[in-house]
DNA sequence: CTTTCAGCCTGACGGC
DNA sequence: TGCCGTCAGGCTGAAA
């Protein structure tokens, strides 16, 4: 599932294809994703040229001469560079072909994902928490944060409030590796173990984010498949498993509705 | 205010 | 072989 690397991987893919190019036809074939598409979006999109893409969070936002589409891949989503005349698969939903002959498809067989199109801003982007690779997510504001919180840590780092583009996987990995139990209560983990907790999460995002990077030759030939899938994950999916540290098997709990794997032994 | 949880959706997988 | 139930999960909004 896309996290914010394979967010980014994609960003770094598609932009120099994309970004000063004019958009020739914008092809909704199923607009019925996690939020309707923006209605008349083909016809808003049409000539316009690109002038930008960046990413928020998980969110793309493809900046046009007039308004900005805003594209999110959701759980099952993702962006290829085709040729046109390629046949389009099953859950192709969305196609933007661009004058000088690229085609960009928007695949995403759960449709979770979301493509809007606003000249005024778009809600879901106002109260997100800073992003995670930058100098304004500190342990400083996690500790603060968290005070007299009792939610469990891994819900808490994977809240958009607390800090963006920080999923399951990531999440999993990063308390693992700070030694921390997913299940801790939030308000109860020093400002010392948060700093080093930040300084994971910088960690494996970044080695993602390099890992991706290693597929992107192969973008433009379809071969979507993300580097950072192969990288060795430590705990996520690995429940039963012997833990890579001390041998004993790791623990598989339900937090928030979602599986956290962790080591009873390594993780206090 | 904080916290929990249903719902959105399809494909993969296990049991029978 | 195929049918059925379960699981996967980011995000929102309503309920507790």
């Amino acid at each position: 599932m896309p996290e914010l690397p394979e967010v980014e991987t994609t960003l770094r893919g598609v932009a120099p294809h994309i970004v000063d190019q004019f958009i020739d036809q914008l092809r909704v074939h199923n607009g019925s994703l996690r939020w309707p598409v923006t209605r008349g979006i083909s016809e808003l999109a049409k000539g316009q040229r690109v002038v930008a893409i960046t990413r928020r969070a998980k969110y793309l936002l493809v900046e046009l001469e007039r308004g900005t589409m805003m594209i999110h891949l959701g759980m099952s989503g993702s962006l290829r560079l085709v040729d046109r005349a390629a046949p389009r698969r099953k859950h192709d939903h969305i196609e933007m072909l661009m004058t000088n002959g690229v085609c960009l498809r928007y695949h995403d067989p759960r449709r979770f994902g979301a493509w809007l199109w606003s000249d005024s801003g778009f809600p879901q982007l106002d109260h997100l928490g800073p992003e995670p690779l930058t100098d304004e997510f500190t342990g400083k504001r996690l500790f603060e944060l968290s005070r007299k919180r009792k939610m469990a840590i891994k819900p808490f780092i994977m809240d958009n409030r607390t800090v963006v583009g920080v999923g399951n996987i990531y999440a999993s990995e990063a308390l693992f590796r700070g030694g921390i139990r997913p299940d801790r209560a939030a308000g109860r983990v020093s400002l010392k173990r948060y700093e080093q907790l930040t300084v994971h999460i910088k960690e494996v995002l970044t080695s993602a984010i390099t890992q991706g990077g290693t597929t992107l030759r192969d973008f433009v030939n379809g071969n979507g498949e993300p580097g950072y899938f192969q990288q060795t994950l430590m705990v996520y999916g690995r429940g039963g498993q012997p833990c890579v540290t001390c041998a004993k098997p790791l623990k598989d709990i339900r937090l928030g509705q979602r599986s956290s794997v962790f080591c009873p032994a390594c993780q206090r």
